[in-house]
DNA sequence: CATGAATGAGCCTTCATTCAT
DNA sequence: GATGAATGAAGGCTCATTCAT
């Protein structure tokens, strides 16, 4: 009697409880981080059972992984498509900075929970972080590099700068989903929202001409 | 014989034992995040009873909010006192701002881990961040529009633009500290050295004629 | 091998743990009190996991609660039913008064532990205890001046002699299941023996003839 | 300077500060029970430093074991006075009585917080309270058996129903100490003042002369 | 596929006490 | 006589996980 109630038999069950437990995650993660959340928090949120986490990823570290490996995987490829598209594109070395730009915003703002929890994630230095970094943020700076490669030979000379300029590319795109909740506390923007996007990309297009120096085309 | 070692007369005890549990503390937050970190650990590193943590700090929370405090009001008084000196210095409006740059990331140098810690718990979402944020976060943001007023007034014409300018400025002078790892493995890079303070700062002061649209003098 | 010890199939384990906690709670709590017993101590005696005294009853203070309800709810039922049996069979007002106590010395003979723990618990002075005052001791109350009542409606000439009566006809029948170990040493009484019951029932019957006023049939 | 402000010279502090020491420990023994209580507790009630508890009493036990034996030897020896004045005076047995009770119902008054926490404390069963009950309470009932026996010799015949008297007498004696806010919540009862007294002392002579068959003179 | 009873380890906090001052 | 820093032990509770169902 009480089983039928409790354990209905739900046939799309499968893929959607998985999705809904992640989803979850997510939202808890951002507030409290990863180990300021616990499972039960996780599962009660989702309205599933506490074991289907374990069951699912593995554990609660597993599902840590899946979720970082899920995110730089996309990333990645936004990225590297990006780029590629840009170059095939042709227009100057700041319109292909800009295109890049644009496309990851994209992705991280369809992405928006999944972003902010990896890139605060990123910023421990435990083990799990040392290997993601070992692959995923080398592959990152190895396409960054190439970008800016193409987009300004003339830097060169000062490769510290040209370092410098690169941090700043990627920290200017990631920054508005690490703190999403200071730019809209303090500052009044809303990182998620479409037209923060085309507000930001034409600052983001100032800041190539005049700091790489390059037209934005 | 082992009650002789532990318990020894320390005169001075008081303050060194807090400062040990702090130093510990910021160590182990670094590596695994406030909640990724137990009392326990941080009583075992700074080799003295788990009880002080909750005796001095009135626990881990307490602990907690120490150091968001003591790495805020030492950050904002550094800023506000840096701004001040820059403007009588005089100089251009660029200078001034790698003026402040410049001690907050000595600053920042100075109390490398508090920094870091405090930069990424500011990311979470919160009742205690959201409580920092509306004390401490808000008079930072009054500073820096203060600094920038004075800077370009030009710049008003895009508030938009003048915002954004704001954020990287910030960002840029906190990012080096809130990814330190990330800065040495992926950009052979070392916040912490003098060096990089120096090599910044030109990188910064270039920014600031470019970016801002003003001589850094 | 120890796994296959500890984490058996027990189909119906679910209430017999719970049972089996209880137990043990209400025998620890008779020689310590509920404030000097630990639940480690209970569930060591129980030979459970500590996590379960939370899992099953919300941690120690639910499970305080989960008892002091239990005892009273069913001892006002005792009392509520064997008033009206009494009622029904009709007798003098010393036959009910006699019968009610039976019927109560009973349920405490039945539940010798839970009925000690309780009376002593409810003699401090915390919310929890004002709380369960304010709701069944109300009740009780009520139940008794109804049976006075009836018994003995000539008393009301001094009311503050009725209250004492009821007072003491309460004191009477828990007095004994309150201090047992009391009984035992010092008068060799033992509360818990049937005999005790017929004994004392004995004595309430002469108190009830002659303090009361009335025959007991 | 801050020395001078904490540790100022009391010249009287020594008897003085025992004294606060022992009335917050009750106050809180009574809200909480011993074991619910801490020494912290009572420490910051009184206003003294922690360690003092141990260093007056050797310790929380220390300072249990004194309230008891306080208690009791008072007890006893207020009992023991009033029965040899009840029998110098003469009069009838129930007198005696009442005169007895007259003297322990006093005493409890000027103890009571003292007397309803060893009243509680006595009806756990630990190694302690056996101890207690070897030697106090075998001399309490000596006393209570003397003290019937001039009384009433001729319920001899019955010596249960004598044990049973002699029972409820000494728990009439004790009910409202044990259980004050009960009769001040239930009954508007309240045992602390000097009206109480004289109201229940009626009732105790109308109990002796009807149970225990004699005139209260 | 999904459940929930049960576990062992660990969490943070508070305990009563000690000892040099 | 009185203090307060410091301790080791124990407190209640929550953790992620497992396993039989």
């Amino acid at each position: 009697m009480k089983k039928m109630l409790t354990k209905q038999a739900n046939p799309e069950s499968g893929k959607k409880t998985k999705e809904t437990v992640i989803h979850s995650a997510l939202k808890l993660f951002n507030m409290g981080g990863y180990d300021g959340t616990s499972v039960r928090a996780i599962a009660a949120d989702a309205g599933v059972n506490i074991a289907l986490v374990s069951y699912y990823f593995g554990g609660k570290q597993g599902l840590l992984e899946y979720l970082m490996a899920s995110f730089y995987e996309g990333y990645l490829e936004v990225m590297e498509r990006a780029a590629k598209e840009a170059e095939e594109k042709g227009g100057t070395g700041g319109s292909r900075l800009v295109y890049v730009a644009d496309a990851l915003i994209r992705y991280q703002q369809k992405y928006l929970y999944l972003s902010r929890f990896v890139h605060r994630e990123m910023t421990l230095d435990n083990q799990l972080v040392r290997e993601l970094m070992a692959s995923y943020l080398m592959k990152e700076k190895y396409l960054l590099s190439q970008l800016f490669e193409q987009v300004d030979p003339g830097m060169q000379n000062d490769p510290l700068s040209a370092d410098f300029a690169i941090l700043q590319y990627r920290d200017m795109i990631m920054m508005p989903f690490l703190q999403p909740q200071f730019l809209r506390k303090v500052f009044y923007l809303t990182p998620s929202e479409p037209s923060f996007r085309t507000n930001y990309l034409r600052y983001i297009r100032h800041w190539a001409k005049k700091v790489i120096g390059c037209a934005s085309g």
